[in-house]
RNA sequence: GGUCCCAUCGUCUAGGGGUUAGGACGCUGGCCUCUCACGCCGGUAACCCGGGUUCAAAUCCCGGUGGGACUACCA
């Protein structure tokens, strides 16, 4: 493959606010588009609303694409330091007479835009200024001559073929009268100039696309590849907002989300390949086209990326889990000076948590010696019979030998067959006694995790408040 | 209103002229078991409607219906 002929992706927020779920989505496709065909993915900041973009959003937004994994080659560009030569191709489309100078007020535009509606007519621009050849002023805007003739074609990637009639396409703004550029304006002179071969976008665009082409066109520039991907929506088949709960990338990050999970279960709404459900990065890189894209919308569901990161917690290494359980247990206040000790502790929960936050709470009763009794276990399990089970246990655990799995199950057994009862029996009080829950890792895991003096001391503890309950 | 897009279990999807319409999440029954979780085995549930083409349509075509997007001197 030649240089020329070398894919380039985009992606291209605008920094108004953090990357939200569809907006990573899209750019995880335009990345994964450009990775399988060994292209460039550039980022492209369009930053040209002055009153809306904040740098705070844009350091947001690569924050939180960088957290998913997904880089970029070239970029970030701002699009709003590109003025100049956004203007030049104005004065360009001016001088061949494809665009013209419009001095209709933004007022009187609503006016004909609601007088329209209400007489049931298009609401498109009336052309007044279309052939007046009026020169510049302080407060002209530049207006695209769009031809009314003929049909514009939109080979899309993901929909296939789209007609557009040309005269439904009206003479759109490409220059506002503050001399600033307007967004459809701006996209094609970018990506044109950035040499962007294929627009991997939302599909909200798609009624853009045919000016676009047009402004292509008359720019002379090579009309680049569409691919346009569908929304994603909220349960209530709206497009997805706020009012569906977290829709921030980041906002998943700090509720103990791992970024492979969201990456594998945003891919899946709209991609497939045969029943795979897991997939990696690398292995997406691998497989990913958009010939096996979706066309339409998909509900956005929270219970599926829930399960996906319990996989992904489940089958990770314990050691990286435990890196990336740091800042959720300081978040606590939790000591975690005990590497080793750490480790046994994700070791015990990580099958039994959904998220990292959700892990870093059960673990309260690890880093906590003082644990305190659920009301309902203790009062079924803390009572005199289980008093002196413990108190059997909490005499033979120090001289325990074989202190491992397997060990302390024998031992446990053992006892319970010389005080004539069964495991049930006694392990629910010991489990109380050592988590204050019924509902707890394997007693064992707890054991060794926990260590012989602090399993003695908390038996002990469970002993007393056996006693001292009557 | 106009333009454009879309339509398989509740959800994400596979499939695509002849299938018991497959998988996953969820829900659910069971097994495992010291509790819970994991895991394993099973169950529940879908081709929007109407025409047409065809020996045969969920699959192709048309229409309808429903949903969505756009219709800015926002992006």
């Amino acid at each position: 493959m030649s240089a020329q002929h070398i894919v380039r992706t985009r992606f291209a927020p605008s920094p108004t606010g953090f990357l939200h779920i569809g907006g990573a989505r899209t750019a995880l496709f335009a990345w994964l588009y450009a990775r399988h065909y060994g292209g460039r993915f550039l980022l492209r900041i369009e930053d040209t609303d002055r009153l809306r973009s904040t740098e705070a959003s844009t350091n947001a937004i690569l924050d939180a694409l960088t957290w998913l994994g997904l880089d970029w080659d070239e970029g970030p560009y701002f699009q709003a330091r590109r003025v100049e030569i956004h203007r030049a191709m104005v004065k360009k489309l001016l001088a061949e007479g494809k665009a013209y100078y419009c001095v209709c007020t933004p007022g009187e535009l609503e006016e004909k835009r609601k007088r329209a509606l209400t007489e049931g007519r298009k609401p498109k621009y009336d052309g007044t200024c279309r052939d007046k050849n009026l020169p510049w002023s302080a407060d002209a805007a530049v207006r695209f001559r769009t031809s009314q003739a003929g049909v514009t074609v939109v080979n899309d990637l993901v929909k296939g073929v789209i007609t557009f009639s040309n005269e439904e396409l009206d003479d759109l703004i490409i220059q506002r009268r503050d001399g600033y550029p307007t967004y459809n304006f701006a996209v094609v002179v970018d990506d044109a100039d950035m040499g962007i071969t294929h627009v991997i976008r939302g599909d909200d665009h798609v009624n853009n696309t045919p000016r676009q082409i047009l402004l292509y066109e008359g720019l002379g520039f090579a009309v680049p590849q569409f691919g346009h991907v569908s929304m994603i929506m909220g349960s209530d088949k709206t497009r997805l907002s706020k009012r569906h709960g977290a829709t921030s990338v980041m906002a998943y990050r700090d509720m103990g989300y791992l970024p492979e999970a969201l990456v594998n279960y945003l891919v899946r709404l709209g991609w497939s390949h045969g029943d795979q459900e897991i997939f990696s990065l690398s292995e997406l890189i691998r497989i990913f086209t958009l010939d096996s894209v979706g066309k339409s919308a998909a509900v956005f569901n929270p219970e599926k990326l829930l399960w996906l990161n319990q996989y992904y917690m489940k089958e990770r290494p314990t050691g990286h889990l435990v890196q990336e359980m740091m800042p959720f247990w300081r978040n606590l206040g939790f000591d975690t000076g005990d590497r080793d000790f750490l480790g046994h502790v994700v070791s015990d929960l990580k099958s039994r948590a959904k998220t990292l936050v959700e892990l870093a709470e059960a673990s309260t009763f690890y880093f906590n010696d003082d644990i305190v009794y659920d009301r309902e276990a203790s009062d079924t399990f803390l009572n005199a019979d289980a008093a002196e089970h413990l108190a059997a246990l909490a005499e033979k655990i120090p001289s325990l030998g074989d202190y491992t799995r397997k060990g302390i199950e024998t031992f446990l057994r053992t006892v319970t067959a010389q005080r004539g009862t069964n495991l049930k029996v006694i392990a629910q009080p010991l489990r109380v006694a050592l988590t204050g829950k019924t509902v707890s890792p394997g007693i064992d895991e707890v054991m060794i995790t926990l260590g012989k003096e602090r399993v003695v001391k908390r038996i002990k503890k469970a002993i007393e408040f056996a006693k001292s309950k009557n």
